[in-house]
DNA sequence: GTCTATAAATCGATAGAC
DNA sequence: GTCTATCGATTTATAGAC
């Protein structure tokens, strides 16, 4: 009876995956708002009230969807962290690696980046999807620490407010880095998609030609804001 | 008959300014996805139908809201770079003021800096009034140089395709600022917006306790960045 | 220029037969 | 566990009387 109950739950579990599938192709097409339970059953040749058998309501379909997106991300962050080599390759290896899937995938990129889903609420559930990205980027910038590939940037100093907070990030994920460094992580992060929410959003059309070239940059000034050493002279030295 | 024509006019011009705002209202309360003519038109006491002789569309009604949304945030910006003081006070009440609106203004932000609407295309009229708050915090970039208050940062160097977008830009906004200054300018753009679209969007939940703290660092990171000349030392002070 | 009425769709969710 | 049928809404947009 065991095994009835999991060759059962087995199937179910592919149709849920079916579900999903199906519900992030519709997504890659038309966006978050336009997904529909129906439409995706449609698809499926279902009944729209077979759907209820495997998902609970539309948010817990987009809840799902959600989490995937995280964790696709997170994967390509992590295999892009996995290259060996100096902080400032992984650095921009990590960054290049996330900007490529968010081109790749611009809606569920802006499901999980761009403006709040209307009445959807996300679950605790997707947080520890959420942190996986960010836990690569701290973790190259914690590596390149404990490499002394860092140097310190004292300027602008902190406030004591701004130190406090400082700290807190410090103890949950950039033990033993400078304080400075650790705000300018914060800011770093969130500069980081900032850059990609632009491009992909259409903000540097008409401004910028070349947005990778941008982007290049962008991640260059981010590594030189962060003290991640530069690799050794290219074009010209600065004193 | 001209003069019939303008009260009639005027009378159409009244109808369409309150037809805007009780959008505008809706979209403060519910977000643009939820924004139907409909809804207004109810509000309003109309008949839907009556709507059809003021908006063409429900395209064009946001197309309206946007307009307006960018205008209201170009007039804050505008209004806090007119208050004197050195480069690094009017940067910093541009950037304040601009993060205010936001979180005073939720929807209509993400509306003009968040997730593209879907099937929404910007018609051109738009441009214009977007550009203005990137012209203020271009303006206030441009008087510190020539007041002599930005001081030069080479690194990291500019590739030359780099140099090449960052002089065109320079052409149209920031004309004779240093090439360097010019991409990280670019760069901190949007930097701004990332920071301020993180916060709305919920991103430092969890991570960050008080944000307007760390807005406040992330204002002084990006002048640094900017190379404006900093304020005559407030606590410690560096090399 | 405003109204009623309507076309032609969409949706989430549920009831109940099988 | 899947189906039909349905509830009860929503929407954009148009036709045509007044």
């Amino acid at each position: 009876m065991g095994v009835v109950l999991n060759a059962r739950q087995r199937v179910r579990e592919a149709v849920i995956a079916d579900i999903v599938a199906e519900a992030r192709r519709q997504l890659a097409i038309q966006g978050a708002a336009a997904l529909s339970l129906r439409a995706v059953a449609r698809e499926l040749g279902m009944a729209s009230s077979a759907m209820y058998r495997y998902v609970a309501s539309r948010d817990e379909l987009l809840t799902a969807l959600i989490v995937e997106g995280y964790d696709a991300l997170g994967g390509v962050a992590e295999a892009a962290a996995a290259s060996g080599g100096p902080a400032w390759q992984r650095w921009r290896a990590v960054c290049r690696a996330i900007r490529e899937w968010a081109l790749e995938h611009p809606h569920e990129y802006a499901l999980l980046y761009g403006s709040p889903v209307p009445d959807y609420q996300a679950p605790g559930s997707t947080v520890g999807p959420a942190s996986r990205v960010t836990l690569v980027l701290a973790g190259v910038l914690l590596d390149a620490h404990r490499a002394r590939e860092l140097v310190s940037r004292g300027e602008p100093a902190l406030s004591a407010a701004m130190a406090v907070e400082a700290e807190r990030v410090a103890l949950g994920a950039l033990p033993g880095v400078p304080l400075p460094t650790v705000a300018r992580a914060v800011v770093a992060w969130a500069q980081l998609f900032g850059q990609i929410s632009f491009e992909l959003f259409g903000r540097f059309h008409g401004v910028i030609a070349d947005t990778e070239i941008l982007f290049d940059h962008a991640v260059a000034v981010m590594a030189d804001q962060l003290g991640i050493k530069p690799p050794p002279v290219t074009a010209s030295r600065g004193g």
